[in-house]
DNA sequence: TAGGAATGTTTACCAACCAAAACATTTTTC
DNA sequence: GAAAAATGTTTTGGTTGGTAAACATTCCTA
């Protein structure tokens, strides 16, 4: 049970982490700072500071890798960040701004919150109450996978 | 339109000096620690920040009042709230969760994603978007007199 | 394989915010 | 109109998380 959510800097390295890992296998202190539109020197001293936390083992110059506990919550993290993208979506915020405020509030939502707005992005949905008089159909944002989002 | 405000644990300070002004009349400077769960030194130091931003007038140890584009900026930061609100009780989040989170996440949403989360609770709610503005009557006189400031 | 290029790390520093303790001022009370 | 109480401010210091510059290591290539 990883009882240590981090703070919101903590988990956005290890969001971008876990999505570097998966695109390309492998992140280096260079690629998150890219990602992350910070300085190698950050990243080297978040990286540390993760793998004390357990989050990812590090091995100085070679190299980090996420630990179970690490990808456990960074697949929590996506989750939710996913359920974000399918709300903005939904109500029709441009896809720029979306990720823009999606950044900034992931880190802060409950889980109570993201199990109602995922019930209400479902309903939404299944109901032809949708409006179309806003353009950005939720159609064409994905190109994630429509996400069953089962349980772990 | 004001270069944008400042930091959110700014707009956190304006939020409660507003709404103190509102209900009380005036906000001292421990009011302020009160309603933000903060020691006095810290509301001291960021209520001289808030005057040098201009968002506020402030005299030493004789009290503070919002200028008018504090007070612009505060409306716009209560507005945000009160959509917040709306919107969490809509989605059946509990109040006090709700409360937590809308704290967490308003300082980060852009005009576009309110603007569409006001739209769609106006639409699931079936009614029009302009709430009834009643104010609280002020009580609660204070064992001390607030202090005024010299003119303007 | 030697040495420069690329990458990573350490060091030293900065900025925002918060708090405890010490100090200052104002208000209240006797 | 003191003295005491309440309130406000300054000083000092801690935490987090960022950067530039200097340093270290690894990679790569001539």
């Amino acid at each position: 049970m990883a009882a240590h959510p981090a703070s919101t800097a903590a988990e956005d390295y290890l969001e971008r982490i876990h999505a570097l890992m998966e695109t390309k296998g492998y992140a280096r202190v260079s690629d998150i700072a890219g990602e992350l539109g910070l300085r190698p020197p950050s990243v080297s001293l978040m990286v540390q500071r993760l793998a004390k936390l357990g989050y990812l083992d590090y091995e100085r110059y070679r190299g980090l890798r996420l630990t179970e506990e690490g990808r456990a919550v960074a697949r929590r993290i996506q989750r939710r960040h996913a359920i974000l993208e399918r709300f903005f979506a939904l109500i029709g915020v441009r896809r720029s701004q979306a990720e823009k405020d999606i950044e900034g509030i992931e880190h802060h939502l409950s889980a109570e919150t993201l199990g109602r707005l995922e019930e209400l992005v479902d309903r939404l949905n299944n109901s032809p109450a949708n409006p179309s008089k806003h353009r950005e159909p939720a159609a064409l944002q994905p190109r994630r996978k429509p996400a069953k989002l089962t349980k772990t």
